[in-house]
RNA sequence: GGAGGCUUCGCCUAGUCUGGUCUAUGGCGCCGCACUGCUAAUGCGGUUUCGGGGUAACCCCCUGAUCGAGGGUUCAAAUCCCUCAGCCUCCGCCA
């Protein structure tokens, strides 16, 4: 492992206060001593972390200045997404007073400090007298103080509760409302082929691989066990999905699972999507539905050198998901479940750049997807059916021969500088320090991918042809095929 | 789970006992300028983040907050008290 040093190393950290120290990026220059360990060939950019101090003032979707001058374009954000437009109106207002009541503090604070001065330099009786001036000062402004704290929160609760500011021309409507982008891959004729589909829990109890009746007996209800060449598929596609993550540059990644709730509130899942998040009562930590969360929470109250731009990490991790607004949908199987694995791409990049990396998530997605010979679509996600952090979002749905329909397998969301102001991330770009644009884009959701891949690529036998991409992954095998029962 | 130590504006650090003179010291790094035929060296200046106000806007100016977080005592808190978090050391328990 070698490092950049010298003029390489002055130009990635040009800034007066920079946040970066030290660089271990991965270009090969020459020996540095300042490295103590070897990160190997993924290494993780090694720096010295900055840490943004916390403050009390409101920092949450947007900017409370752009809210200011432009206030309908955040009345018709809400509006596309059916939510409360009159909270613009609210936030407005509190904006307003926390701002006229920080005057009031900042002058009564001002002069109190002026008199403290003096007050060690007087004797006898001045002294009595500004002590006691000073004693009412002292009163007025813990009011202003309290007054001022008051406005802030109030103003922070709304701006919380404000959806990310969607793309004006993100499809407006409900879930029924997107717009295809394109359809990738050929659909096969069964019919032509002269035999009837089974579906994926059928050929997945054929092949072994899947067990939902020890699932549900064990953990409940939508609880699976893999099992024999299940389990082997899954690690086959986590390892190919890592491989394909890191060949593009992303930085392999292994999260925790159990997050605190400022990071779960700041990444937005504790607003519409709360119910569905499993919360551990006794420890106050939520289990992650989606390695977003840590990936995001991963930079949280720092400050990134611009130079380092883009970031990129893809993670592997258990996912949890309550789906607690799901009864009854999707029941049979392993297409809706409450505990499944997940490769994760996450991407930090300048707010200029994120409707282009946007795409290239999507494009990592569509590589995969077509790697695994699935036939896709890919969708524009309506307004109405976009995560509040979401500031536009495509999915990739594969076809499901036996429903006869495309479902979702991976999703990218442009979450623009939504999570980024909530969890206080921010680059450094000259003098500057300003919010960045985080996206996240699935690599591959192991059940779902599994329900495709079964389904798309089975034989009249019951058998499952595997795709040139996972056969090196598994061992060289070519087929699936059923198992005695 | 228990005991102790630590946490200061990139990094290291002074300051905490004895509250006000802290506008938080010094070093390193970095930025700018000067000087030397380039680099180096030296000198001088600068170097947290966030809010608000002034400004058409930038530079800039004024002002407030910020010494791990929150609360308390006080006219006044880096400094005293309480709660919490993180890190380190030791003990116990446990994959």
């Amino acid at each position: 492992m070698t490092w950049l040093v010298g003029p390489v190393r002055q130009a990635l950290t040009s800034t007066r206060r920079r946040a970066v120290t030290r660089l271990c990026p991965r270009p090969v220059a020459e020996e540095s001593p300042q490295c103590p360990e070897d990160h190997g060939e993924f290494a993780a950019p090694w720096y010295s972390v900055e840490p943004a101090r916390t403050h009390r003032y409101p920092d949450g979707v947007i900017d409370l200045r752009v809210l200011r001058d432009d206030p309908d374009r955040v009345r018709a954000s809400q509006r596309a997404r059916g939510e409360d437009v009159g909270i613009v109106d609210a936030l407005l207002s509190a904006d307003e007073r926390r701002r006229s009541s920080g005057v009031r503090f900042d002058e009564l604070r001002s002069e109190q400090k002026q008199l403290g001065k003096l007050i060690p330099k007087a004797d006898g009786e001045e002294k009595a007298g500004l002590l006691k001036k000073a004693g009412e000062l002292s009163a007025a402004v813990k009011a202003a103080d309290a007054e001022q704290d008051e406005a802030a929160e109030e103003t922070q609760r709304l701006l919380r509760q404000l959806g990310n500011v969607v793309y004006p021309d993100v499809p407006v409507g409900g879930e029924e409302d997107f717009t295809v982008r394109e359809t990738i891959g050929t659909r096969r004729d069964f019919a032509a082929e002269g035999f009837e589909p089974k579906d994926h829990l059928e050929l997945g109890q054929l092949l072994g691989a899947i067990d939902v009746e020890r699932g549900a007996k064990v953990s409940g209800s939508r609880f699976y066990y893999l099992t024999g060449v299940g389990a082997l598929l899954e690690l086959a596609l986590v390892n190919a999905a890592i491989a394909q993550a890191t060949a593009a540059g992303f930085t392999p990644m292994l999260t925790p699972a159990l997050v605190k709730p400022q990071t779960m509130e700041g990444t937005g899942f504790l607003g519409q999507a709360a119910q569905d998040v499993y919360h551990l009562e006794k420890d106050d930590l939520y289990l992650v539905g989606t390695s977003e969360v840590p990936l995001a929470g991963y930079h949280m109250d720092e400050i990134i050198d611009a130079s380092r731009l883009p970031l990129r990490y893809a993670a592997f991790s258990p996912c949890f998901r309550r789906e607690a607004g799901s009864y009854g949908k999707d029941t049979r199987g392993i297409f809706r479940v409450h505990q499944f694995d997940k490769v994760e791409m996450f991407s930090y990049v300048a707010p200029g750049e994120s409707e282009a990396e946007h795409l290239r998530l999507l494009e990592w997605e569509k590589q995969w997807l077509t790697g695994l010979e699935l036939p896709f679509q890919v969708i524009d996600v309506a307004t109405g059916d976009l995560g509040s952090s979401a500031a536009r979002k495509y999915d990739c749905e594969a076809w499901v021969p036996t429903q006869g329909k495309y479902r979702e397998v991976t999703s990218t969301s442009d979450c623009t500088e939504f999570q980024s102001r909530r969890l206080s991330i921010r680059m450094r770009e000259g003098k500057q320090v300003r919010p960045l644009a985080t996206l996240n884009g699935t690599l591959c959701a192991v059940p779902r991918t599994i329900v495709a891949l079964l389904e798309n690529h089975q034989q009249a036998d019951g058998s499952v042809r595997v795709p040139e991409l996972l056969r090196p992954y598994l061992g060289g095998r070519e087929l699936l095929e059923p198992v005695a029962a």
